[in-house]
DNA sequence: CTGGGACATTTTGTATACAGAAGTCTGGAG
DNA sequence: CTCCAGACTTCTGTATACAAAATGTCCCAG
């Protein structure tokens, strides 16, 4: 594997779980030093990153971790919608029925996925249905415009994971949506995914707003070490 | 301005403009050379060429120049599609009436404006009227996924621009948009979008269909000696 | 004549060195 | 005590050199 590629996600994996907190200076010599690779590589994998929208490099010449605001949230979510929605419609076109009737079956076990498996169980199952659509689709262009906007929510996502309510919620939303793709329903599809959003906007938003509260909530993976 | 910059414009410009063809394969020595710039930043503009889908490195490990079939608009337009629907609903909803009314009346000159001042005066009026919606929608993350989409319309565009009868109805499409736009109907404008959205990829079709069939016909670019 | 393997050439990936620019810190003056 | 100016430190941007990998070609064997 090539050094780029190693400091690519080693970066992307930093930021995304918040080991690297929002409104870091990203300083060129000083992640190559710690990475281990040099400048070169590096430059690289900060240039993916900026054109990812998880480093801002608009003001100012050394990028910084952008932070995660409701506003931008709220932003990304009206592309989301525009293109998850579009996605539903052309995936109950165009779906193997089997493939949907499986994943509402894995949905409707949610509850106990949840139970056995915790929450990266769960999340490996909402990985396999976005999958499932993105193949469904069968639409290169629109696969990548749905990934460079689910990247940005990661890290919202990251922060209201320890909500296990919303989850079986979102399982049963999940559910509908599987089940209308594989009726080749494609407005209920829309209408289900649409109702999904909206659930989904509504809890980051809150964990969001809590967090703001009592602002010197780290995050989740960061060791707390502000006592020196 | 930096060096890669300057190579970057320089790439995207040839691309756009069919200088440099389909299935051209970029080796780095040589356009480094070319254009003036050493290959490292000469790299960083590749790459960012790449992300934006201007070059394809999926395959191999030099870039090649993508190629412009019936199909990757098809998928382009899907995308586009539910974009601009979002768009323009949006911006029904928080749009400055007066810019749009300026707009709509622009767009109903249009006859004269191509008379006038040929396709590239039309094009000059598209553009505003893309910046305006970018700036009633007011999302960075929109705008930022739309210019995404639209480039690889660019070269599309290109091909087609030699048919003034579409302009002249396009102009009446994009007057409608505003209309709708400016009286804050969000659904009639979502509506006038599709329906300028379809004619466009209508003619763009019947255009890549007839080129294809006189396969040796070169760019627009090239100097063409086919019975004018 | 065809297929396989080895070698040579070209190309990419990486590292390092250097130059220019920007931000900062310090010292002096008002 | 505050503000401004100048130098210094540190960062980014660029170029070049080197190594590794891949591809294409040529020759030899079957």
């Amino acid at each position: 594997m090539r050094a780029s590629d190693i400091a690519y996600e080693s970066l992307r994996d930093d930021i995304l779980n918040w080991r690297i907190p929002p409104g870091t200076a990203l300083s060129e010599t000083e992640l190559a030093l710690r990475l281990g690779v040099s400048r070169t590589p590096l430059r690289a994998a900060l240039a993916r990153l900026a054109l990812e929208g998880l480093v801002d490099t608009s003001r100012g010449r050394t990028g910084v971790v952008p932070d995660v605001s409701v506003e931008s949230i709220a932003q990304q979510f009206e592309v989301r919608e525009a293109l998850e929605l579009q996605a539903a419609r052309l995936a109950a076109r165009r779906r193997d029925p089997e493939v949907f009737a499986d994943l509402a079956e894995s949905f409707a076990h949610a509850t106990e996925t949840l139970a056995s498996g915790g929450t990266d169980a769960y999340y490996a199952v909402v990985a396999r249905f976005d999958n499932a659509m993105d193949d469904a689709v069968g639409n290169p262009a629109m696969r990548q415009a749905l990934e460079s906007v689910r990247v940005h929510l990661v890290r919202a996502r990251r922060l209201a994971q320890d909500n296990p309510q919303r989850l079986v919620q979102a399982a049963a939303e999940h559910r509908l949506i599987c089940e209308a793709v594989r009726d080749g329903d494609a407005e209920l599809a829309a209408s289900a995914t649409a109702v999904h959003l909206r659930g989904s906007l509504t809890t980051i938003t809150a964990t969001l707003q809590q967090r703001a509260a009592n602002e010197t909530t780290p995050g989740p993976d960061r060791p707390t070490q502000e006592g020196a």
